[in-house]
DNA sequence: GTTGCGTCTGTAAGCGCTTACATTAACGGA
DNA sequence: TCCGTTAATGTAAGCGCTTACAGACGCAAC
């Protein structure tokens, strides 16, 4: 289906032996120019092309590596992917992508369906016990895990400190001068939304604290944002605002200012991730900066090591990153003082 | 490197024949219910995976296509990648994606590493004689063509009408009271750019138009749109603006914004693409709505006809489908009365 | 004219899997 | 009891490639 002409074929054409022309065409320096001259004629007058699967098999080298990600909508995803192309660029790797995967059983599929197709596997699976994907992993094929929740089994990873991040939302929003606060969560089975839900938590209490949590549900989404705040219309107004991630921020910022109420004067607004659409909404929304291209690149840094060390487990313990994201002040939080005593 | 159990050991420790075994595994219905279970425990107990290269030599069979793109950075591609893999999950089928080609040779290259590793290919490559691609390819490979410029040799294509679109902004520009309509053009060796800028030269000579072209360079980016405006003021300022795609007619938004000039009164813009970042611009920037989204899952199906039909040629002529780009009108455009005489 | 060495070329054995074909077993009818 | 069928299992031949190993050849040194 894929190529029809092999290697045999050009061996032939060129008139000498298959095993030759592989050398030929590899640039193997045991063949004489003559035969490779011959050789690569042979192969370009054929278009002869190698083909990937068989040489993958023959070496158990595929140059390629699979990346399992919960969903590929967005440009939080395509920041990812973009940092994880770079790095694999660089070290001529290929990617094989997988999306949408709901919950661990489809993340496992995905994962299993790669096996024998990639040297090693990058996977963002902010799911509860995700630790269980190693279990149910073809042994050997080396894996590092991104994002996630701190501690999520022992595998080598890159954290996003989430609950710390969240904190420092809720601090900044404070000092602001914002005295009823509410989040809007991410989904409920999701571990990062989980830690952001608890920084919130957390951060409210801090310095003797007392205001009583505000949770709105959402789910990512900037209809979610949106929604979450059209919901609040009707009940008393909180003063600020952290959403669990950029898009419901700006779902959530649209839907004040269709509301007729100011961003920041009325309620401040501060997201997560730093997307890069963050600056050029109005106002532009501030934000944790989790330098997600830096966390593909450096996933995939991580990972090749591994797939060079040519192991899976072994050897020193798996030495995980953990990245603390960086609160970056913009117009939909900065208040010139404080507002309601 | 990969596995390391193979059928072999599972059938081993089954007690039964490697060819019991494959059956067992892939649920074929000729083995006994007694195989079946022993094979699927021995599987189970070993971790046992299967191997995906092999699997796909031995069926020349991949389930997997392949994605070549320019870039993948940023909504656009983010969009279409979403696109493809909505339609590639819904046939059971995997994507191997590959960005960042600065031009031809470049995605020659990557497609010919694809080669025996998919079953099809989805190719964007908006550059000058993208159609010398199918010369240097493995024959028999289905390829559909994404976007590109019409009549792109004559391969089965989704083409967009980036002419009539391009047209179809400078006539609502006009209609919106502009006199005065500049271009901030996509890079020079771009087809799309180039037939979005023939777009505009001859919107402006539409109906007797007289005025004389305004074209800024710019290349796609957000920076570049900024720098296009930011170099504008030193000079007239125009009253219209269409951009080659959303992320530069953000980018000048934002900078006429901060040049104190308002939008639309002031510079009426227009984007193209409708990239989902647009509707949270300040203001929502009008654009020309390519559907990128359903052109990535478009092209997927048109690509997996191609291939269940077993052929790469032959068989009925190609069939390329046009999609003409909708206009988006958005605030950054929307005049209540003509401007100046 | 041997012998020995180094270099290039060819032969063939896999890599892990599927699958056509041969083999064997099981069963019912004559 | 024997044979013809059908169905389950095993054997082995690839899929297209790499690569260890052996063979062939040329050349210098004895």
């Amino acid at each position: 289906m894929a190529a029809g002409v092999t290697l045999n074929d050009v061996a032939k054409a060129a008139g000498v032996s298959i095993a030759s022309a592989s050398r030929a065409i590899n640039g193997l320096d045991n063949v004489t120019e003559e035969i490779r001259d011959r050789v690569l004629a042979a192969a370009g007058r054929l278009k002869y092309v190698p083909h990937g699967a068989a040489r993958a098999l023959a070496m158990s080298r595929t140059n390629t590596i699979g990346v399992i990600l919960p969903d590929i909508y967005g440009e939080f995803f395509s920041e990812i992917i973009r940092g994880i192309d770079v790095g694999a660029r660089a070290r001529g790797l290929h990617i094989l992508v997988s999306g949408s995967h709901g919950d661990l059983n489809e993340a496992v599929t995905a994962v299993r369906s790669m096996a024998g197709r990639v040297d090693g596997l990058l996977v963002m699976a902010p799911y509860a016990n995700a630790g269980d994907l190693a279990g149910k992993l073809p042994v050997n094929l080396p894996l590092v895990m991104m994002g996630g929740s701190a501690g999520q089994a022992d595998l080598p990873s890159l954290i996003i400190d989430n609950y710390g991040g969240a904190l420092d939302a809720v601090r900044h929003l404070r000092e602001q001068g914002c005295r009823r606060i509410a989040h809007i969560s991410g989904p409920e089975n999701n571990l990062e939304a989980q830690d952001r839900l608890r920084g919130y938590l957390d951060g409210l209490k801090e310095n003797g604290g007392t205001q009583e949590p505000i949770v709105l549900s959402g789910d990512f989404t900037d209809n979610a944002g949106y929604a979450a705040v059209r919901g609040l219309l009707r009940g008393t107004m909180p003063d600020g605002l952290f959403a669990a991630n950029d898009m419901m921020a700006l779902g959530a910022s649209l839907g004040l200012r269709e509301a007729g109420l100011s961003v920041p004067e009325d309620v401040a607004v501060v997201g997560f991730d730093d997307i890069p659409v963050t600056r050029y909404a109005s106002p532009p929304i501030s934000t944790l900066r989790a330098g997600v291209f830096d966390i593909g690149q450096r996933s995939l840094e991580l990972l090749s090591v591994l797939i060079e060390r040519g192991d899976a487990e072994g050897g020193p313990p798996p030495a995980s990153q953990t990245v603390r994201p960086e609160l970056v002040v913009r117009a939909s939080s900065r208040r010139l003082s404080p507002s309601n005593a």
